[in-house]
DNA sequence: CATGAATCTCCACTGTTGTGGAGACTTTAG
DNA sequence: CTAAAGTCTCCACAACAGTGGAGATTCATG
């Protein structure tokens, strides 16, 4: 057989090196439970497994994607627990829609009130008593 | 003639109530130097002169239209220069504007991108080897 | 005068996603 | 064996606009 050199885990330098992350956004992630280490070194060194490589791709999609970390979290409680997460990822996405439909409204409605002022704006009106700008009529 | 009562100053508390706003946060603008006050009591209190109400309000229109308190401040000054700060309002408006727009072009794409997978979605997909979620590939 | 309300300063904390550094320890390479 | 590189934990800081509380003073009212 040929020799076995697997399930040792790797250290977290490697982990970044192939991840593209920084070391301290790894133990950061570690520490939230978002990227559970398989265990310790004799040293006290972070291992992990290979496995970890896909969750960080996995992080990385829904990050981009929009989700906050904590549901990303969510998402993969339920990969952890067995099932497959495309349940709750569905949601969290509709949900995240919906958060960039509000978005976007709140910021026409704002465009267009600074629009409307930047309309009738008046580049050099006289003083008016006690109004610090004019245009604002405040 | 009538008695004169002017030119006191009023207390914190006072402004916190003709304003609408906690005394908390008329402190904390205070120490940032949005808030000047006009001197300090015997006793060590602050004292507000009347326009600052009208500073407040400036600063609560310009708030509400998106600045930040440095940018409002940048106004500000203009203005206790001896200036009329329409100008540099237009400006940051202007720039809001343009910040808005960014805001919004961003946000449809990412629509975009989670409408598209949605549209896709498989509710109950294959478990497909080594991936999290077969429908994000991840 | 005494009590309670108002105000003062100073410090810490909120939420989010990390980043930077100090000081100690472990591992690897030569 | 030694020096350098990697890793550990713990603490602090970033942005932003405040909020909360402790403990000390001052002011207003009865």
């Amino acid at each position: 057989m040929a020799a076995v050199s697997v399930n040792t885990g790797m250290k977290i330098g490697v982990l970044a090196g192939r991840s593209g992350l920084p070391v301290k956004t790894l133990r950061f992630y570690e520490d939230l439970g978002l990227l559970p280490a398989i265990g310790r070194s004799e040293g006290g060194y972070r291992l992990f497994a290979e496995e970890s490589l896909r969750r960080l791709e996995f992080i990385r999609r829904l990050k981009t994607l929009g989700l906050s970390l904590e549901e990303i979290q969510g998402c993969l409680a339920v990969h952890d627990a067995g099932d497959l997460p495309c349940g709750d990822i569905h949601l969290q996405l509709e949900r995240q829609i919906e958060r960039i439909d509000l978005q976007i409204r709140e910021l026409g409605e704002l465009r267009q009130e600074l629009q409307g002022l930047l309309a009738g704006w008046q580049s050099d009106p006289a003083k008016q008593g006690d109004v610090i700008c004019p245009n604002l009529r405040v």
